[in-house]
RNA sequence: AGCGGGGUAGAGCAGCCUGGAGUGCUCGCCGGGCUCAUAACCCGGAGGUCGCAGGUUCAAAUCCUGCCCCCGCUACCA
């Protein structure tokens, strides 16, 4: 909307053990169960209105070969090591078991059934060796002690400059603080391989060991890229070794230490550029707890569309809430409720349908010329479209949204003060020139959010017959005699939510 | 246990870095107004010992120390 190309890439990660044991358990082999995922996720993004621009996924040609270069790579250049390791293993299964398949008593407070590295209890953690009766999570039998080869990536050798990038680059406080405990204490090599049965690709010259999933996930950014340009016409590698593009990463703040340390490791050890930013989000909680399917609070977008329906709600309620930090986001029903009704509806796309409705009966939709936002009433208004795309620039989409609120309440107020209702039986030309100055604040409020519920905001931008969605639209007057079509109800209120 | 984030009106937040009268925003609540608009909108109001206790300072929500509570992470779960 500000005249920047974006490409705007994503993928289904398809690899790892719960992947690979789902599938079992629903008696399917890895790739169907994940496929049938990824058809989902895809269909949810479409529903959703969000425009990927390619959705690939990381089980995928692509993908299995950036991620073999990358890592030649980075052996060649003396980055990755082989080592012997003592892992558990359970003899029934035939299969080394990662620390959360294991379960057993915790070897501090005493509590039953805890995960292999950390109790939930009493918070402590330890090695899946020191968890006493250790059991298969997957069939209950007691484990064996095994050892096995694995591959390292040396992850200490980029102590250093992490420690650059990270005092360098314009990255949120908070996330910097965080990571700051592993670099002070001191950064270990990083285990990137794990012994079949693993859906993975393969490691070269290897019979049964596999790429750790989150070494070929982050991999995925740049497979998808390099999908999106077979399909565009691009070259990728430009876009990931050169500089003609900005990167950026949106993640969920479970994911921080993947992002922040072992992928701009991965990219420096075989010669790819560092993402420019990251933007970290908290995560999304339900009436205060966390989203629980017990308590009937584990809600998926397809749970969403069934029981509420109209997508643009969320993405609203979500813009609405979401700003420049990791805080979690909670989602209740009086605060949706509210958001949505008063805010949404009440306030701002009741001021765009106020005005397009009064227009069109008093004016047959016809504009006369004003000279926009020379008045008082308007005079913070060019501050606060600045103020808006300064928000959006800077992920502080909350704010973006509040200051568009904002705009929205500054033309209610103007409406209100101006009574046209009373004015156009008067003076009618006075009447007029405040319906055409309220015309250009509406066009203004769709155009800025736009971005949140583009079908709203494009039905009442087509009703203006406004058809570029251009931000260097928004502060610019209609012509004289701009018409409008025939408005209709733009969106409704919602009269109950049954969401959980 | 360690580390990170948070505790500001009934709810959700901003303000804190770079001290200056609790300053602000949204919802909710109370009172009034308007009737163009989707019981929408406008104006006014009530409501807060800024988690607790100390300290620094002429002055602390803001800086320092200790404590309490909530959330998260703690590296082969992804």
């Amino acid at each position: 909307m500000v005249g920047k190309r974006v490409i705007y890439v994503c993928a289904t990660d398809a690899h790892g053990t719960p992947i690979e044991i789902n599938a079992r358990k629903a008696g399917k082999d890895p790739l169907s169960f994940v496929m049938e995922n990824h058809e989902k996720f895809k269909k949810v993004l479409d529903e959703f209105m969000i425009s990927v621009d390619n959705y690939h996924i990381t089980h995928s040609d692509e993908n299995e070969k950036i991620a073999v270069e990358m890592f030649e790579n980075a052996r060649e250049k003396g980055y990755i090591y082989t080592k012997e390791v003592e892992l558990l293993y359970c003899e029934k299964c035939e299969r080394f078991l990662p620390d959360r398949y294991v379960k057993g008593t915790c070897p501090k407070c005493g509590a039953e059934d805890q995960y292999g590295d950390v109790c939930e209890k009493c918070g402590a953690t330890y090695t899946p060796f020191n968890l006493k009766n250790p059991r298969c999570a997957i069939c209950g039998s007691m484990p064996v002690v095994k050892k096995s080869k694995h591959y390292f990536f040396k992850l200490s050798a980029f102590e250093e400059k992490l420690k650059h990038w990270m005092e360098e680059a314009p990255l949120q406080e908070e996330v910097k603080n965080y990571i700051k405990e592993w670099l002070e204490k001191g950064l270990e090599d990083w285990c990137i391989s794990r012994d079949g049965p693993y859906f993975g690709f393969k490691i070269p010259e290897e019979e049964n060991k596999y790429f750790y999933v989150w070494w070929d996930a982050p991999i995925g950014y740049i497979a998808s890229t390099a999908n999106y340009c077979k399909k565009a016409g691009c070259d990728w590698k430009k876009i990931w070794k050169g500089e003609s593009h900005s990167i950026v990463h949106v993640i969920g703040k479970d994911i921080i230490y993947f992002h922040y340390l072992f992928w701009p490791a991965m990219l420096m050890a075989s010669g790819f550029r560092l993402p420019d930013y990251l933007h970290t989000h908290g995560f999304l909680t339900v009436e205060g707890e966390k989203m629980s399917k017990s308590r009937g609070t584990f809600i998926t977008a397809k749970d969403y569309l069934e029981k509420v329906g109209n997508p643009e709600y969320l993405r609203f309620y979500f813009a609405y809430h979401t700003s420049n930090n990791i805080t979690d986001i909670d989602l209740s029903r009086e605060a949706f409720m509210a958001a949505i009704n008063n805010v949404l509806v009440g306030n701002m796309i009741n001021f765009v349908y106020r005005v397009l409705s009064f227009l069109h009966k008093n004016f047959e939709g016809k504009t006369i010329g004003v000279e926009t936002y020379e008045q008082e009433e308007f005079r913070e208004v060019m501050g606060l479209i600045e103020k808006a795309r300064e928000s959006y620039e800077k992920w502080n989409i909350k704010g973006a949204v509040e200051t568009i609120d904002k705009l929205a309440s500054i033309g209610n107020s103007y409406f209100q003060q101006h009574e046209p209702w009373k004015l156009v039986k008067e003076d009618k030309k006075m009447a007029h020139k405040v319906l055409s100055h309220s015309l250009n604040l509406a066009k203004d409020i769709c155009l800025m959010l736009y971005p949140v519920i583009p079908h709203t905001c494009g039905k009442a931008l087509d009703i203006m017959n406004i058809n570029e969605i251009s931000w260097k639209l928004c502060g610019r007057k209609l012509e004289e005699g701009h018409e409008i079509k025939r408005p209709e109800i733009l969106l409704r209120k919602i009269e109950k939510v049954e969401l959980f």
